[in-house]
DNA sequence: AGCCAGGGAGTCG
DNA sequence: CGACTCCATGGC
């Protein structure tokens, strides 16, 4: 953590290597994180923070250098980006795609919030989600300062009434919320459960959570519990990997897919190009 | 006005 | 297994 240092009201990281916190939060991993001119603000494991850029360096607001290694991890400061993309540029398309976003790096978030973040994105698309994880919070999430929620408890969630989620306007996906819970707040299915398990055993056993099926037990994976081979196949990715690589990632992206995959979705979810040559695949 | 969204459960063959 | 349908809601 030496690269870490106390500054006025916050802390401060430098040489961060590829970072673009906008890439970062708006790529369809995050949904906590809102835009103020250059600044990011967002709610992240009980803390509330701003987060801008100053060269090379980044600077959180609201964060003590106790948090520091919390930041490192969320953040992903401690992989080598760079490295990571030499080996993606060696393919042509993921060479495109990296360019697209080179400052793009897959979160390490909390496991409960991505749980019940991705089981919210169920037939839904990113704007949407957004909202209804921002009303989800307001209505169940404890008020750290005015108008800032932190994320819903898994007790909180198991023991609400299921009329009290109206406000949250998530349709059927309630039941989904609530069983997943449940079973947390029981402690059947804990991140150190998870964390013990191979990713084939992890995968199966979130499976098995109502509402969760193979392509949110993968963003789970992914998202909340660092399996970075593990790659989120939506009917997009489908596309776009029967496209692009017919046989799979090639071998030098082993142990890396989900990231590899996660730069990819991004460019052909922004790029218009990419996007309008994904669509005949 | 519709179309469709980072899906999954239920049903039927 | 694979192909379907429905689900609740609202960005665009």
């Amino acid at each position: 953590m030496e690269n870490w240092e106390a500054i006025e009201g916050g802390v401060r990281r430098k040489d961060t290597g590829p970072l673009d916190l906008r890439q970062c939060f708006f790529c369809g991993q995050a949904f906590r994180f809102s835009a103020f001119e250059t600044e990011y603000r967002g709610v992240v494991g009980g803390k509330a923070v701003v987060l801008l850029q100053q060269g090379d360096n980044l600077v959180i607001m609201g964060a003590a250098l106790e948090d520091a290694p919390f930041w490192e991890r969320y953040l992903a400061l401690d992989e080598d980006y760079a490295a990571m993309q030499a080996a993606l540029c060696r393919n042509p398309v993921l060479r495109r795609a990296v360019a697209h976003a080179p400052g793009l790096r897959v979160l390490r978030q909390p496991f409960f919030e991505m749980l019940i973040t991705f089981i919210l994105s169920q037939n839904n698309h990113i704007p949407r989600i957004t909202g209804m994880v921002e009303r989800l919070c307001q209505t169940f999430g404890e008020e750290k300062e005015i108008g800032v929620f932190l994320f819903p408890t898994p007790q909180r969630l198991a023991e609400a009434a299921p009329e009290a989620f109206a406000p949250v306007r998530a349709g059927y996906r309630v039941k989904a919320i609530q069983s997943a819970a449940q079973m947390v707040a029981q402690g059947i299915l804990t991140e150190e459960i998870l964390q013990a398990l191979p990713t084939p055993e992890a995968k199966a056993l979130l499976c098995t959570v109502y509402g969760v099926g193979p392509k949110v037990a993968e963003c789970v994976l992914l998202f909340g519990l660092g399996r970075q081979e593990v790659a989120p196949m939506d009917v997009w990715m489908q596309r776009a990997m029967a496209r692009y690589f017919p046989k799979g990632f090639p071998r030098y992206l082993k142990g890396c897919e989900g990231i590899a995959q996660q730069y990819l979705f991004h460019y052909i979810r922004t790029c218009p190009a990419a996007r309008k040559e994904g669509k005949r695949a």
